[in-house]
Formats: C-alpha cells, structure tokens, sequence
DNA sequence: TCCTTATATGAATATCTGTTCATATATTAA
DNA sequence: TTAATATATGAACAGATATTCATATAAGGA
C-alpha cells in the first residue's frame, strides 16, 4: 500500500481490509469472461430461447436469423463456459442450458435497465 | 414463423408463446450493453472498491495498478451506463456506485463461478 | 457406394474495445 | 498572473471478437 489514499474522506483501515480482501487475480477473469459471454446480443438471444426449449442448431438459427455457421461458433463459446449442453442424436444437436444461474442472472439485469429506463 | 421446428421434440404452440414473449430488440441491445460493462477486469476492479468506499481517480488509479487516463476512460464509460456517480470538490472527482444491482449481480455471478470451479 | 443433411471448424475480414500518449480544462495556491 | 495539481478527452494503436465463407466430419437413406 503505497500511493494509496491521497484524498480525504477515506478511513486507511477499512481501505487496507478492502485490499486484503479484494477478489484474486483469477476470480476477476473468470467473472469479466463469464460476464463477456452475456455481452453479446445474439448469445443472448439463444440463452433466452434454450430457457423455454430444448433445440437443435438449424431452429436456432432460424430463430436468431443467422447462419448456421454463426450459430454453431457462438454455441462452441456457450458450451465452453458451461452455460449450455448438448444432447446428440444422429446427425443433429440438441442445446439446452446447464446452468441455473442464467434465469437469475436475466431477472436482475432486467431488473436494472427497467429501473434505469433510458 | 417459417423455417422453424424441423426438429421433433417441440410442442409447436410452447414455441409460438416463445417467439411471441421474446425481448424486443432494444431490450436485447441494453441487456448485453449492461453485461458488456461487467465484462472487463478493470471495470470490475473498480466497481469492487467503490462496492466499499467512495474514492477519487488517483485513488483508484493506484488500486488497480492503471494509468489515470485508463482509469478515466473506464470511469466514463460506467458513468454513462449509469453504474457509478461523480461529485466534484475543487479539482478533484470522488466517485461512488450509484446502482443497488451491482452486489447482486456480483452475488449471482460469483454463485456461478465457484459452482463450476474450473 | 453415393448422395443428402446436420453440424463443426479453420481462416479471413471487419468491427469493436482498452490502453497509451498528448493535451485540454479547471481549480487552487503562490 | 503563473505554476501546480486533478481530471477529462481525442487520436492512434494493438488486441480481441463476431460473422462469413469454404470445407470437413459424420450419420442416414437411396
């Protein structure tokens, strides 16, 4: 603790337990990763359809109106961070999600941008 | 409604009730906006320590180990997604949350992470 | 076996994003 | 007024990311 605290207001105690207890250097980067892969809207679209259904790629795509391709990358990155599963059966996929985090997550982020409205 | 449900294992109606209570654009645009701000390790470094204290730039500056200006830029950037909240005295700018979701969100995220532990 | 269908994936590309550098603005002190 | 300090911001650059295109893989049917 160094250049810390130049200003006024700060109690230098409670500021040093808050470096002591601040999140470790891997915590942080799963959490911005695990935060990055809600970042994007065509991720989310799929999210939001797999939490009613259970579906196979060529329906999500139709459903988001994207390529396949597009899809398929983007359901590689889901299934990376554990957020969906797949299920095969022949030649077809089948996605849902594996995680139940992601239905409380949505309800708190609506929570704010309806709170904030514009 | 198209090209959907090629696959089986879909009640066609269930689907429909999905396509019709599915977010509207803007919606989808705010939601993954809000995620993308979470999604950056030197945002969250910062809406952590403002989680515990108000603090000035320089202050934050030297928690996260950054440049002022880098800083800057990111406390802009939450400013406008109306995460934190500025006052001014003289020169300096104390920053603090100005968002009751952002524990939340940390709460459901880190729920997350340490479920699936690496 | 050959063809069709469903999905996955590497490479290329365009766009977006975070940091740095230089500089501007603004307040306070000398 | 001049200097020093705190912060903000535009421009440039580097690195990351999403989509597309072409193609590979793999299963099922003719």
């Amino acid at each position: 603790m160094d250049a810390i605290c130049k200003c006024k207001y700060i109690d230098k105690k409670e500021l040093e337990r808050t470096v002591a207890e601040q999140p470790d250097a891997e915590t942080i980067e799963r959490l911005s990763t695990f935060f990055s892969v809600f970042g994007d809207g065509t991720r989310l679209k799929i999210l939001y359809y797999l939490s009613r259904h259970e579906l196979c790629v060529a329906d999500l795509a139709s459903l988001v109106k994207m390529g396949q391709s597009a899809v398929s990358h983007q359901l590689r990155n889901l299934r990376l961070n554990r957020l969906v599963k797949v299920r095969k059966e022949g030649t077809t996929s089948y996605y849902s999600l594996d995680d139940e985090h992601v239905q409380s997550i949505f309800e708190v982020a609506l929570a704010h941008i309806n709170e904030v409205k514009r």
